[in-house]
Parts: structure tokens; sequence; C-alpha cells
DNA sequence: ATGTAC
């Protein structure tokens, strides 16, 4: 495939064949060789299909009712239909909503804490804030919470958000304030939701799962940002705490449950299925608004069950650190597998998009309405998680971002190895041993877990908020680095 | 990502 460049950290795919419009890929020359190594058409794990992040930015726009761009973040890699990284804006008449655009943990995303704790104080305890987190979250494939749902209790967390996880007494109200979309998406119906769906949020609400989820104990290693930061409420050195988790079972589900039905919609609708998971149906179709009733159910679970989780943290660290419930501060909260409305200018037009966003969170700039008061001026914190061994970094949305990118970042490092490969090519004790000489506190639910997750298996975190920077995407305001972290 | 399987 020709790239062609259009700016020092930006490429273009150019229009061409079924495209519908171009594709943007937000990269350094670095960062792009990767991306050109794979195999056009190549085998993959999953059956046969192009296991390319190129070609799915490709796919993605040859998408009915695209607008403007199929996007990518500096963050790119493959993921099931379109890549992870990947950014794609529809217009409600004509457009489409793809599976594939969300995925299959919907509203993964990220919640920082602030307090007011400094790296002194936390430093020499470790161990303990280790042990006593990894005793009290609970994580790991399968795990199961304390809280018990019925599923009266389910509808109400697919209907509620976080709300929900307030009204039972997890967590404080001015948290709502600071969470995307307050914590509780509009439109969520649990009656597009499967029964067997809600079977598996049961006992997993206030879970973190496995993956690449985990929870982290940072502190500010360094501020970029003054004005941002003053805003934000960050100093150097101080503690925050990272929890990165999902819709876990539920959200897999609503996605499982959604292939057979948005495959049956792509044949009726007559739209080529360039992959398994890239099936859609219109956004107006029955079957469109099935499954964004669904989605946004799906939404409100990972905002519940971050919302627990945080309460969950607060419960530890107060009384560790004598601190009262209410210095535990939520910074923000914000997903990056989601798909909304929302109003953007198009060509100097302010229009309504469907904007899917896969593996890239939502960074709206200065000025929009949706941001919390105190954020309005400088744009909402958005959160890019590292690896367990290197720093994570909270960046804010920009203008330029806003314009180019439907008001998207970057949400991580980016694999840059497949999990089987980082196995076989890692063990997960030895790994753990090599951070705690670092100073870095691991607990993992799962060696082999942690393997997969090994610092090697990723892109340099460094180069990638580089790109997303230097593209003007999004704006650096401060480099954290760990210092216990509990991994799934 | 995922009770790693219908």
């Amino acid at each position: 495939m020709e790239l062609k460049r259009i700016g020092d950290f930006a490429w273009e795919l150019p229009r061409a064949g079924e495209m519908r419009v171009p594709g943007w890929i937000f990269v350094s020359e670095e960062l792009l060789r990767p991306l050109l190594s794979g195999t056009e058409g190549g085998e993959d794990e999953g059956g046969g299909h192009e296991w390319n992040a190129l070609v799915q930015v490709r796919n993605v726009a040859c998408l009915p009712g695209i607008v403007t761009a199929s996007i990518a973040m500096p963050d790119i890699h493959p993921g099931y239909g379109f890549p992870i990284g990947g950014v794609g804006a529809f217009d409600p008449d004509g457009g489409v909503v793809a599976m594939g655009g969300v995925g299959f943990d919907i509203n993964c995303g990220v919640r920082v804490l602030t307090t007011p704790l400094s790296r002194s104080d936390v430093e020499d305890r470790k161990e303990e804030v280790a042990d006593s987190l990894f005793a009290h979250v609970p994580a790991g494939l399968g795990s199961e919470g304390k809280i018990r749902l019925t599923l009266n209790g389910v509808d109400e967390v697919l209907k509620k958000g976080a709300a929900f996880a307030l009204e039972r007494g997890y967590g404080l109200p001015e948290d709502l304030m600071y969470i995307e979309e307050n914590g509780r998406m509009d439109g969520a119906d649990p009656g597009a939701v499967s029964a067997r769906a809600k079977e598996r949020e049961f006992r997993q609400i206030g879970t973190l799962g496995s993956g690449n989820h985990y929870l982290e104990v940072q502190y500010v290693e360094e501020i970029a940002d003054r004005a941002a930061a003053r805003a934000y409420g960050l100093e150097e050195d101080q503690i925050l705490v990272a929890i990165h988790c999902g819709s876990r079972g539920l959200g897999h589900q609503i996605g499982q449950d959604a292939l057979p039905e948005l495959e049956r919609a792509s044949r009726k609708y007559g739209i080529p299925i360039r992959e398994r998971e890239l099936v859609c149906a219109p956004i107006r179709s029955p079957e469109g608004g099935k499954y964004l009733a669904a989605v946004f159910a799906g939404i409100n679970c990972a905002f519940a069950n971050r919302q627990v989780i945080a309460h969950l943290v607060r419960e530890v660290l107060a009384p560790l650190f004598s601190l009262p419930h209410g210095a535990i501060r939520t910074l923000y909260d914000v997903g990056h597998n989601n798909v909304k409305f929302e109003r953007h200018r198009v060509d100097g037009e302010e229009r309504t998009l469907l904007v899917h966003r896969k593996g890239s969170t939502r960074a709206f700039g200065p000025g929009r309405r949706e941001n919390p008061d105190r954020y309005r001026a400088v744009g909402h914190p958005i959160f890019v998680g590292g690896t367990m061994g290197t720093a994570s970094y909270i960046l804010r949305g920009t203008e330029v971002g806003m314009e180019k990118a439907f008001g998207s970042g970057i949400h991580g490092a980016g694999r840059a190895m497949s999990r089987a490969k980082a196995k076989k090519r890692w063990r997960g004790q030895e790994l753990v041993q090599d951070l705690a000489k670092q100073g870095i506190t691991v607990r993992a639910h799962s060696y082999a877990g942690a393997a997969e997750e090994a610092p090697g298996a990723y892109k340099d975190v460094d180069l990638v908020v580089e790109a997303a920077v230097g593209a003007g995407l999004n704006a650096l305001v401060a480099k954290v680095r760990p210092l216990v972290c509990i991994k799934g």
C-alpha cells in the first residue's frame, strides 16, 4: 500500500477502489515501519483474515457513510475489524454502526484518582500497599466481586452506570462530575442485552479482570504543562492511582451476541463484510438501533465497574494513610472502546456524527461543553497507560485534535508483539522479580498473564506520546511512573 | 478483552 506523507507525524492512504474516504495515519517514521512489515492477505490466528492494521484502516474507509477519513492514532496495531487505535465517524443518515469499531471490551477505559500523598509516603510501604490492594480488589480471569446483583440490579447498572454504584454507597457524589458522560450513557436499553450477557454481570461488578487491565499506584515524575496541571490539581511527586478495566464478561457477551445479528444485517443491507468483526448495520435500522442500545448499556456497566473499584481503592488507602475518602478524588474517567453521537465541525459545518473509537480515547479540547467546569479552559485529561515497567502519561485534548481526529487521542503504548509470542519469550515470575529490582512492586494473579504483558511486548510509549503530541492531536501534561502494579 | 468453546 502506498502512503503519502502529509505531515511530520501524518500519512495518508489515498482514496482508491471502494474506499469512500482516505485513511489518515498519525505516526512517526519509526512507528510506521512495523506497520509496513505486515503481509496483506497473510494468515492469522483468527482464521485467515487479513491481519494488518493498515488493511483495517482501508477496510474501515470502505464502510457506508464514513465522514472525512478512516483515522489511526500513533498506537495503531491490528485489532478485530477496526485497527486498535482506530477512529471512524459516520453520518447518521446513511452511515453504519460497526461492531469492530467498539470491540469486545466495551468502554474499557481508565480512571485516575488523585491523592494528597507524595512519593515518599508510599515508597517504603509499597509491599503493604500492594498486598492490601491485591487482597481487596478482585482481579484475574473469571474473578468475582464482593457485590451480588439480582437480575433487576443488573438492569439498574445498565441504565444508570456509575450512579447505580453511588446509590449503593460506593463512592462520592462528586465522582460523577469527573466521568465522561457523567458516568451515565443516555439511550442504554437493558432490553437490548441478552440474558446470557446479564448473567455474566451478576458476580462481576467491581472486578478488574485480566489481560492488559491493571490497578497502579503511580507518582508524578514531571509536569510539562503548568496551567493544565493546576486545573487538574496535579503536582510533582504526587501519588495517583490508575484503574484500567472495562465491562468484563457482559461487554464481551454483547459483542458475541452482535456478531451473527450484524452479519445478517450486513447481508440484508448489502454491505460487504471485509472481516468477520467488521459487520455492521445502518445507524437508523432496527438492527443498528438495537446494537447501539446494547453498547450504551455496556458502556454503563464499565462506568459502574470503575466506580466500585475506585471505592475499593479508597477502602484500602484511606485507613492505611489516615485519609478521609474525600481526600482521594477522581481526576477523570474516560473510555477508549466506545461509540457515541457527538457534535463535530466538518468543512465548517456543525454536525452530529456517530464516532467509533477503538483503542482510542475521547480527547475533547478547550471549550467543549462536555468538559467539567474546572477543565473547560484546557480540555479534559486523557490517560495513556504504558506498561508495568514504563512510564504512563497524562495528556489533554486539543483544538487540532478536534479538527483532525474528531477529538480523539492515544490510549496506550500499543502492542508490538502478539500475546502468544510474548508468552514464549518471557517468564512472568522473572519479569516480576526484575521489576521489583527497578522499584516497581507487582502482584499478578497469573504469571502467564504477566508474561503476555511484558514491557518488551509493547511499543515504546515515549515514541507513541511523541507522535501524538507532534501531530498536535493531544498535548502533554504530565509523566508518571509506577510504584505498585496489580495485574489480573 | 474473554467462565480463552457451540
